[in-house]
DNA sequence: CGGATTTGACCAGCGC
DNA sequence: GCGCTGGTCAAATCCG
């Protein structure tokens, strides 16, 4: 109980999405790390077990000494999942470009084949999705399985977030359960988007065992709505959560410390972003000026799932690179979305102790 | 009162 | 075939 890491709704960065390749099953693992200076993460996507598809990657031209296995074909077709992901981008890759200006330039996207990171916590997943991608015969749409029991038809994405990212997925998530996993001193969350009572994405938060400070995060399903423009959707009462319960460990979390831009509703992020109190109505516009003004983000953000059209272009990162260098002056996390600007992980860390003892 | 979270139980997939 | 593990359900509880 209390388990620290009561992420409910966490998730919120990750931008990973399944993939919808009728025949196969495709997991991607996107790693989001922070920075050795600083809490603050950057994205870096590992291809986890799908080496085909890498050939598909999409890949930043000019000036980006990386290529990210994202498969453009991926990010067409779910483009909705991969939505939160490009919000992160900004902050991310400015950070990035401002800290370490000296270090290699991994910059927000790294595609690096070992990450360490993932290594324990995501093997499992990894295993799990090989497994799929050999035998599954129809993947799983959870439309198909009405209480889909089945991990082996799975599609799964796989992704990596630092604990600040964790809170800047733009879906509403809501919590179904939580189980603790063999192997892991951390207990899993399950939880379902809450956006559209039809919706199947679901999505997995557990913490890297290998790095607590680290979220695992696992996308199952797709999202069969737009994404949400406001963050209080179905969602929106989002609650405190100090239940009888949480303690001290949630108070910490309570820190006024960071604003994210998603509403308490999801509920993972309670471990390291503010109440929802704390997340105040201008917040919430800066989040739809965000959305609107911003071409890359915003038109996507508003987009169903129909139009597959995201070109991801020089332009595109180099406007993020402006924005960055705008922004980055005076701290990583200028932007609206930077709610969570604060560069450490607190509360989060200090509860990894406490997560053993949740679950079932 | 409505909605979210917690938590124990149930059930199906998977490995041996 | 059996046992283990993971994923989901649903009742109870909590909060705004």
């Amino acid at each position: 109980m209390d388990d620290d890491w009561d992420l409910h709704a966490v998730v919120r960065g990750c931008a990973t999405t399944t993939t919808t390749s009728t025949s196969t099953t495709t997991t991607t693992t996107t790693s989001i790390q922070p920075p050795p200076s600083s809490s603050c993460g950057f994205f870096s996507i590992l291809p986890t077990n799908n080496n085909q598809q890498q050939s598909n990657v999409f890949s930043v031209p000019n000036n980006n000494p990386f290529e990210s296995p994202i498969s453009i074909d991926e990010l067409h077709d779910n483009h909705n999942l991969c939505k939160p992901f490009f919000f992160k981008l900004q902050p991310f890759h400015s950070f990035q470009s401002s800290s370490s200006s000296s270090s290699p330039p991994p910059s927000s996207f790294s595609y690096s084949s070992s990450s360490s990171s993932l290594s324990s916590a995501l093997t499992q997943q990894h295993q799990s999705c090989n497994n799929n991608n050999n035998k599954n015969s129809h993947h799983a749409d959870s439309a198909t399985t009405p209480r889909s029991k089945r991990r082996k038809s799975q599609l799964k994405k796989v992704c990596q977030v630092s604990a600040e990212n964790l809170s800047s997925d733009i879906w509403a998530w809501r919590k179904y359960g939580q189980k603790p996993i063999k192997g892991s001193p951390y207990p899993r969350g399950y939880y379902r988007c809450s956006s559209s009572k039809g919706c199947l994405a679901r999505k997995q938060v557990e913490r890297n065992r290998s790095d607590p400070t680290m979220f695992i995060v696992t996308f199952t399903g797709e999202h069969n709505h737009p994404a949400p423009t406001h963050r209080n959707s179905l969602a929106g009462s989002s609650r405190q959560k100090l239940q009888s319960g949480d303690t001290d460990e949630k108070a910490l979390t309570m820190k006024p410390v960071s604003v994210s831009a998603s509403p308490s509703t999801s509920g993972v992020e309670e471990e390291a972003e503010a109440t929802p109190a704390q997340k105040s109505e201008s917040e919430e516009d800066n989040m739809e000026d965000y959305l609107m003004n911003d071409d890359d983000g915003g038109v996507e953000e508003t987009d169903p799932l129909g139009s597959p059209d995201i070109e991801i272009t020089d332009d595109f990162f180099e406007g993020l690179d402006e924005l960055t260098a705008a922004t980055d002056g005076d701290s990583c996390f200028s932007n609206p979305f930077s709610t969570s600007s604060v560069p450490s992980l607190p509360p989060l860390v200090a509860n990894s102790a406490a997560t053993t003892a949740g679950g079932s």
